[in-house]
DNA sequence: TATTATACAGTATGATCATACTGTTTTTAT
DNA sequence: ATAAAAACAGTATGATCATACTGTATAATA
């Protein structure tokens, strides 16, 4: 009698409740360990916050509209973040590993020229910068503007990030000898500028209009890099 | 006897309600017109909705922390703002014309070097970028991501201010003939480096290090600079 | 001066928020 | 197989939200 009632619950998260993610389906995985069901259930409530925060905005993304697009109820919500903040770091932590992922994979041509850094600067502002991940961090950096455990949960994340991208940058990003910037200067005035342009992007401008201004970025570089540069090295 | 209710009120604004504006004295004004009532109340509240999006962020601005600091009652609110995105527009509105007055009061030197653009540039960091106006103008730019009534209360006012911005940098910021960049696509890309950089304050790094990146934005930028160019013309 | 419109005060209402709470299902341990 | 623990469902609660609403004070108008 009860069980007629569960599946029938548990048939509707497909239909009425869930929007984007897969119903949960216990039988095609049969029995599940409690560290599978715990990782996976997180996994689908922080997705699901980065997609509220993606459509709705930092303070837009209530535990309501969370559950809602995850599928589960309040009471799964509340077992695994038993304090809002907590998810947010979660989504901190996610965001950083994918971008670092999505990073990753683009490997860029060795010996990169101003062209190289051209294709990769537009491929990061597509993928990245006013991807999911770009507009969520920038949601979460702004947010910790106005509130300190936010800032708090961020900062780790944040500086790793900053690390990574320098270390990054000093193998795919030579620069000339005779300029007084780093590679790790570059990236990090480059990534400042496609944050600051992405802000830009609710005025819904031309979306060719962004990438000239990206180009724009590389001529304004160009002196700086070895073989575009007439004094360079 | 009501009359001496109300004086006791309007004491009381001073007190305990208030916390930075000045309290409302009708007796120092005598009479005033209905015009100045409406026009004072609304700068009040506007003034006092800036203050709570700065300290609390776009969606922290309720009405009832923005009448709090105003210093007034939920009626006089409504009156002159029927619905909420009302005073975000006026909000927004304030903002341009506080920024453009407020950088219309430096004028920088003629025949501008890099050391004159240095200058500029870590005067509108400190005076615009960092302090009110840039915050809460952020929070707007980012609310309006994922709200389109404040987007189009926004359109307006920013596309006024990238138009303005290009107009005063091609008086005030010369570039090299030989260089591919335009004075307006030195200020835009200027302007989005230091919003950017603007979203990691909140990891409360040391103020000097956003300084010495704007050192390093404008060596970046040297080669295009007529004086300092060795190509410039 | 008397009337009317506007400005403003203060409270009420329904919605939504984060979170607490109880009960059921599923996994683990014995 | 059975008891204990963990995962999860669904409802309740008190706070806060935007806004509606009624009443009073002040300015404009006659």
């Amino acid at each position: 009698m009860k069980m007629d009632v569960w599946v029938k619950r548990h048939q509707s998260y497909g239909a009425a409740d869930m929007t984007t993610l897969e119903p949960i389906n216990n039988a095609s995985h049969g029995r599940r360990s409690q560290g599978d069901r715990s990782r996976v259930m997180r996994d689908r409530l922080v997705t699901a916050a980065i997609v509220c925060i993606e459509t709705h905005g930092y303070a837009g993304a209530s535990v309501s509209r969370i559950v809602q697009q995850a599928g589960v109820s309040r009471g799964a919500y509340l077992h695994h973040f038993r304090a809002k903040h907590l998810i947010f770091k979660a989504v901190a932590l996610r965001l950083v590993g994918d971008v670092f992922r999505r990073l990753g994979d683009m490997e860029p041509n060795q010996g990169s020229t101003a062209e190289d850094l051209r294709v990769v600067l537009h491929t990061i502002w597509d993928a990245v910068v006013t991807g999911p991940e770009g507009r969520v961090f920038a949601e979460l950096m702004l947010a910790a503007r106005t509130d300190e455990v936010v800032a708090q949960h961020l900062r780790r994340p944040a500086f790793r990030a900053l690390r990574l991208f320098g270390w990054g940058a000093q193998r795919r990003i030579p620069i000339a000898k005779t300029s007084p910037l780093t590679s790790s200067d570059v990236v990090r005035l480059a990534q400042w500028t496609l944050r600051g342009m992405a802000l830009d992007t609710a005025l819904s401008l031309d979306p060719k209009f962004f990438h000239r201004q990206i180009d724009l970025f590389v001529d304004m570089l160009a002196p700086h890099l070895p073989s575009a540069s007439s004094n360079g090295g």
